[in-house]
DNA sequence: TTACTATCCGAATCTGTTTCACGTTCTGGA
DNA sequence: TCCAGAACGTGAAACAGATTCGGATAGTAA
């Protein structure tokens, strides 16, 4: 099969949210005022007050010129979240590069606590991921987003500590799920991340891998 | 404050769905036809495919009619999902009293497979819950869901086993959470929910949970 | 400069949601 | 039994927002 698949049997619909890839600077730079446009008005009005027409606008763009780039209204949103996930890649692969680590919990912790970051840090990326009001034809990404994190984790720590790929890939998938699934409740409760959920998480997935993953 | 509250601290936003509550029968059933009608196409054309003319069409009613009893659309699916929830409390309540349960984690399985269970047997449900293509505005339902799943949960148990109910809110909360998110993962791979994944989430929620829990 | 391509634009079109003014069916009480 | 008022039912029409498209405009290479 050559559909392109995750670690754990997904099939990762890499559709390239872009209808058309900009060539000219200076429509790169338009796209860029779009999502930019996307993000902001999703932290203001929420994903349903979002309309094409609202994001040209802010964009200083005609709501024709936001199609020529997007297939749809969805996909700006997708195109988002992309950006985000590519951040956080970024982020922990840096981190790993930067910080001691000695044992897999503290390379799970690293990447949990930059994950917990990005939820602060970046504006309408918890709105997107955990829908104060997002259109949940979202999930498809999010689900994405879990199933690149996950290969991203076993790569990085199959690397770093030596172990089998193998071992690591339906660990690594089941404990995102969870620290997924947990972190939500979390970002409910409060914005920022209710501390003692958040500390709960962190227990809770280092326990559980702690007895599949070698000593 | 008056707003009825979980007990993880989440407002549980009880609004009720119905516009107006039928007091006939004659509207009663076809309310309920309505509720049928949009259960079998989410099942068939999934969620986006779903129109309230359609809805209206095959429950052999007047879109009107829907409207007179919905208040919008996402209303008619809120409903759904909330019948589901009901006659997933009837079924746990149910076993409860017919299965001897010795400690708290029988109750605990038993409640992870009545949950399991409901995805196989009730038709959209998961694509209700995991969103194979639902508007994400049903999020807020399916954290009240898992509340008041959770509710349940620490109630039944703290009852039957004597564990006093604020040892149990917080690690039932975190274990429904970490549960939902892992069974998103499951039931995405194999739409009745791949067997390896499943008792990884159980082997999980009792890890996590023995170290939270009397013994 | 020319030819061609990448961009832009935004009114018009489409599609699906929600409303509303007007018939029909019940129900309880005189 | 008959009537008034409430509960229902209806579907064409009003709306709202996404997406398209025919027609300009700007950038670029030869």
């Amino acid at each position: 099969m050559g559909v392109p698949t995750s670690s754990h049997g997904v099939a990762v619909t890499s559709s390239t949210p872009l209808r058309r890839q900009p060539v000219q600077q200076r429509s790169a730079k338009r796209v860029e005022r779009m999502l930019e446009a996307c993000a902001s008005l999703i932290e203001e009005v929420g994903y349903d007050g979002v309309t094409t027409t609202l994001i040209a606008e802010r964009a200083g763009v005609a709501v024709g010129s936001l199609y020529q780039f997007f297939p749809d209204k969805r996909a700006v949103v997708q195109a988002l979240t992309m950006r985000n996930l590519d951040k956080f890649m970024e982020t922990i692969t840096a981190r790993f590069g930067s910080t001691p680590l000695e044992h897999w919990w503290d390379a799970v912790d690293t990447i949990f606590d930059a994950y917990v970051g990005m939820h602060r840090d970046v504006p309408a990326f918890s709105k997107v991921r955990f829908g104060d009001a997002v259109d949940m034809r979202l999930l498809d990404d999010k689900r994405d987003n879990n199933a690149v994190i996950s290969d991203r984790m076993v790569e990085l720590i199959a690397a770093k500590f030596g172990i089998p790929l193998d071992e690591l890939q339906l660990p690594i998938a089941v404990a995102v799920q969870a620290a997924d699934g947990v972190l939500d409740l979390a970002f409910r409760i409060d914005p920022n991340g209710e501390q003692r959920v958040l500390d709960e998480a962190k227990s809770l997935i280092r326990g559980y891998l702690s007895t599949r993953l070698p000593k």
